[in-house]
DNA sequence: CTATTTGTTTATCC
DNA sequence: AGGATAAACAAATA
């Protein structure tokens, strides 16, 4: 599920446990969430540690104890952040749970296995937090980049473009099909075939429904306005808030999306 | 039993 | 070399 703001929400779900110590790091190796890691050294080193940041940029999260510790997770397609009390045991999915010396614990589950646990022990930061390219809702994000990206990828379908995390950090399954229904375009045009008036509109709308999203559901995870196409999106059967006609519902790039044919094109 | 799922990586072909 | 596409991963739900 995580998206943008779905993972900000989770990062901030953490936060009460800020400037806490670490007692133990409860995990089980074998899970695919920590496939490649060094688990033994995260188990070992974060003891003692004090938890002093907790950051996000796209759907990658940092978390920083003491410091020469960065804990980085991935909420793949199911996983969740959330804070448990002393004494409750892990459930089935709950793969990482950091027990503070407090009555708290920060817990990572992840039912489907899809998310990542990183762990890295240095002053420096590790490349996959070193390299992250330039966030939406930063200044330094540009339409150029946007286009010349589009102009690379001239083949494929534009919905299958703005998954890309490179370039459009945070852009999950639903913000893309949100994306092209407010812009007014088919999820499988070719990206050679949208004009400059066409890749400005996708442009200005990747940046508001970026917005829209940190603002509603960032903050609270409150439902989104009826106006949007997300409460209409999920089963077969919705209708397009703008026009009242049936939505659609196919693969594009390999992914379930939702349009509306009677207002994109 | 089958099909589906809000993500990413890897393999394969072009 | 780099783009395009599909499969693989895992587990719950319909």
């Amino acid at each position: 599920m995580p998206e943008l703001a779905e993972v900000e929400y989770y990062r901030k779900q953490w936060l009460p446990a800020i400037d806490q110590c670490v007692i133990s790091v409860h995990l089980n190796a074998e899970k695919r969430v920590f496939r490649g890691l060094d688990c033994a050294a995260l188990q070992s080193n974060l003891i003692n540690e004090k938890f002093i940041e907790a950051e996000a940029h796209g759907k990658q999260l940092c978390l920083r104890f003491g410091k020469s510790h960065w804990l980085g997770l991935h909420l793949g397609m199911t996983g969740k952040m959330y804070l448990s009390e002393t004494g409750e045991l892990p459930t089935k999915h709950e793969h990482l749970t950091i027990r503070m010396d407090s009555k708290l614990s920060l817990v990572f589950s992840d039912m489907r296995m899809f998310g990542r646990v990183l762990y890295f022990n240095n002053e420096l930061p590790p490349q996959w937090w070193s390299l992250r390219p330039p966030e939406i809702l930063s200044s330094e994000y540009s339409f150029e980049r946007v286009d010349t990206y589009l102009n690379r990828r001239a083949n494929s379908p534009i919905k299958a473009v703005l998954l890309v995390q490179k370039i459009f950090p945070g852009v999950g399954n639903w913000m893309a099909d949100e994306i092209l229904w407010r812009s007014r375009i088919l999820p499988d045009r070719q990206c050679r075939k949208i004009n400059l008036q066409e890749r400005k509109e996708i442009y200005r709308q990747i940046l508001k429904v970026s917005k829209d999203a940190m603002d509603v559901i960032g903050a609270d995870w409150g439902k989104p306005p009826d106006n949007w196409l997300f409460n209409h999106r999920w089963k077969a059967g919705g209708y397009c808030p703008q026009t009242g006609s049936p939505l659609v519902r196919a693969k594009v790039g390999g992914r379930t999306s939702c349009w509306s044919p009677s207002w994109q094109r």
